[in-house]
DNA sequence: AATATTATTGTAATGATATAACGTTTGAAG
DNA sequence: CTTCAAACGTTATATCATTACAATAATATT
């Protein structure tokens, strides 16, 4: 089994099941997407994701996308060690990539203590296109 | 008049009505909140806003903010210079203060290229308490 | 073990945000 | 004036999220 059950511990059984379907994905998905592919293991309302889902954000094992209303299983083991989570969402393939810098986050602290304020939730995403991607379309592939 | 037309001179009819309201309000406003607004110029649906607002962001007259799922006009004149626009919204009041900082553009453009990433679209939003509002809560009125 | 307490769940209904599809009107360019 | 593209009006529908209430399960207290 190896690590599957490191973070489903302390998890009720809806929470780990909207959590394996997040770990499994490899984009984000929306809150409707997971109640779809759960249907089979009994999910019946949208409620049900969204209580998983408060959950394991508040737990800081999932994200939420703003720009994507969608939700993604948080790539870094120490996410909540970090103040500020950055996040590059391919256009194109929709993976996402979540970075953690200090030095951004040092900087955001100062832009919010020049301006007099006082920062509790921070949302950065940057929408684009990765490497892959781009390559994908510069070799003009038509088949 | 003063410059109150100095934007206005290339909006159509509903263009300049959904910009009116965004200017004239103090918070970011929901589309369906300018719908409700609007109704007493002659607004009967939703896809009027959502037309409108589109153009006004494609212009850059507007921004969205995708953690409140609501717009807000543009304060910046020359915000089209900027490639990276930060908004520090107060979850107390609402206001929104929109800030351009070519030190946060250079950080995430960094960041972005040591992950091969290439960035089409930024959106941070800081999200917690402005000065005024926290003197508020400081001050402890009870009245 | 029995009871009280709290968290979680199930379900239905509704609210809030956003777009698709269609036909009509308007306004600028030739 | 005709042509064409942009903007508009309207209806319907899709998508995202929460309220309200009853039932159940898990935990703590006696």
């Amino acid at each position: 089994m190896g690590d599957e059950t490191k973070f489903d511990v302390n998890l009720t059984k809806n929470q780990a099941l909207v959590m394996n379907a997040l770990k499994n994905a490899d984009a984000p998905l929306s809150a409707y997407t997971l109640l779809d592919e759960l249907r089979a293991e009994g999910f019946r309302a949208p409620l049900q994701v969204y209580r998983a889902l408060d959950k394991l954000v508040e737990f800081g094992m999932v994200h939420r996308l703003e720009s994507l209303n969608a939700f993604v299983a948080c790539s870094d083991p120490r996410c909540n060690d970090h103040k500020t989570t950055a996040f590059m969402i391919c256009d194109t393939c929709g993976q996402v990539n979540e970075i953690s810098d200090p030095k951004l986050t040092n900087q955001l602290q100062n832009l919010a203590q020049n301006s007099d304020f006082s920062v509790k939730k921070s949302t950065i995403e940057l929408s684009g296109s990765c490497q892959d991607c781009a390559d994908y379309k510069t070799n003009d592939v038509t088949r």
